[in-house]
DNA sequence: ATAGTAGCTTTGTATCACAAAGTACTTTTT
DNA sequence: AAAAAGTACTTTGTGATACAAAGCTACTAT
């Protein structure tokens, strides 16, 4: 049986538009950073965020594998160096899910 | 070996004032459609969120366990109806993680 | 008597988050 | 030369989370 009722009004339906990737306090913390940043290491983010390593690497991987950042390998002098920096599209999904929780901000203060 | 910096400036150290609670797209859902309806019933929350049965009672669970939501059960003519609401400290924790959604946004945008 | 409604609880599974330990290679210290 | 430490992981193990599906209780409607 049908609901009588249209479409539910006073539903929160732009929920669906959040980005799952950045519903963890980690990966949104990353985004955040990186794009403000342009490009940040491995050891200043590490530092930033408060993680262990396997920690930084594996969600930092999760947004890799969404081609939300982008990986450099370099060395200073002569130590390696990992830098992470977010790409077009990543920061254009990280705006979108940004936009979203903005107008359900706007809607619980209306 | 402690670091040169002053304490890290460009850090997004509000991260930690999010609320873990709402992290989850369901009670973000539940919360936000609570503190603007007062009270809703099982039902209505499982079609508006699209939530299986379980699903619905075991994150309503999480949040009446926190204090954050209010169960009150009744019968409509002769049918059980199990009210839910949000609690004055569930408003103002939801209220909170909203603002600092806002702050996060906005240093964003800056 | 049978089926249906309302609201769960239980069970099982897949995913997630995280720390800790291990790895490979290099550099610095002793 | 040997030992310690840095860099950036990967692997392993564990506990928490999310979810669907099925079961269950106590009705009510037919």
């Amino acid at each position: 049986m049908v609901s009588l009722f249209m479409s539910n009004t006073n539903v929160p339906n732009f929920l669906d538009d959040l980005n799952k990737a950045f519903e963890s306090r980690v990966r949104l913390g990353m985004m955040s950073l990186l794009v403000v940043e342009e490009a940040l290491d491995f050891a200043r983010l590490k530092d930033s965020l408060q993680l262990s390593d396997g920690n930084l690497a594996s969600h930092m991987q999760a947004l890799e594998k969404l081609g939300y950042v982008e990986v450099r390998k370099q060395f200073i002098g002569r130590k390696p160096n990992t830098q992470y920096a977010a790409t077009e599209l990543g920061r254009k999904a990280f705006a979108a899910h940004l936009v979203t929780l903005e107008k359900l901000i706007k809607q619980m203060q209306s």
